[in-house]
DNA sequence: ACCTATTTGTCCGTATGTATG
DNA sequence: CCATACATACGGACAAATAGG
């Protein structure tokens, strides 16, 4: 699993960790089940400290993509493909609304008038 | 890197702050992608509020020459020192234009016009 | 069953730019 | 221009789980 941050982009650091690794794992790159590398060693790979790294990893964990078991290690929790999958197309659903001028306020509302 | 306000200059703070860290990194005093000192400090070995420095530095941001990072410190941006460099000659451009009479619109006019 | 060294996440304080008054 | 409150990122100390003897 090969991650890379982009300095130029102006949104907080961790943000962008969670966002690649729900990617991977939305894309399958790490399968359900699977044991993510340390978050030392992600942290060292991209030149991040690891608690920025851990406190992505955190948010991801919130969404239920990840679990946590100290002194084991982080691993992808099962269904997280799909879940991730589903998490990825709704932030962009979100976004594209925004876009139009809809918070998400009226998307839910939209959400929940659908026949 | 030793920097150095002057009282009796009528520029504002910030400009001045601006401009003496624009001709550090022109000068190659500061590499590209290397750390500044934190604002705070720069502010107190100015004597100056840690504000005004924030906002000289972030006019440079703007021009592309620093990066900002939250957290983490502002650093030279890649080709900086080129990039500074260009911006300076272009001041100094501008400032002699003026005192001839010249304004901007006029001098992207002449610019235009060459061969 | 016991120790103890290592791995790994958790927690708290500090540093630093951002936003507001 | 200054003062202050805040979010992000970092660094180190700590505790649970694990692995080896």
């Amino acid at each position: 699993m090969l991650l890379r941050l982009n300095i130029s982009d102006s949104r907080p650091l961790h943000e962008q960790v969670a966002g690649a690794i729900r990617r991977a794992v939305a894309e399958g790159e790490c399968a359900p089940g699977e044991r993510l590398p340390p978050a030392r060693d992600l942290a060292q790979a991209l030149g991040v400290n690891a608690n920025t790294v851990l406190r992505g990893l955190r948010s991801l964990r919130d969404e239920g993509v990840l679990e946590f078991r100290r002194g084991r290690g982080v691993t992808v929790a099962a269904g997280a493909d799909q879940r991730s999958a589903l998490v990825e197309r709704i932030r962009e659903l979100v976004q594209e609304a925004a876009r139009l001028g809809y918070g998400k306020a009226e998307l839910t509302q939209m959400i929940r008038e659908v026949p």
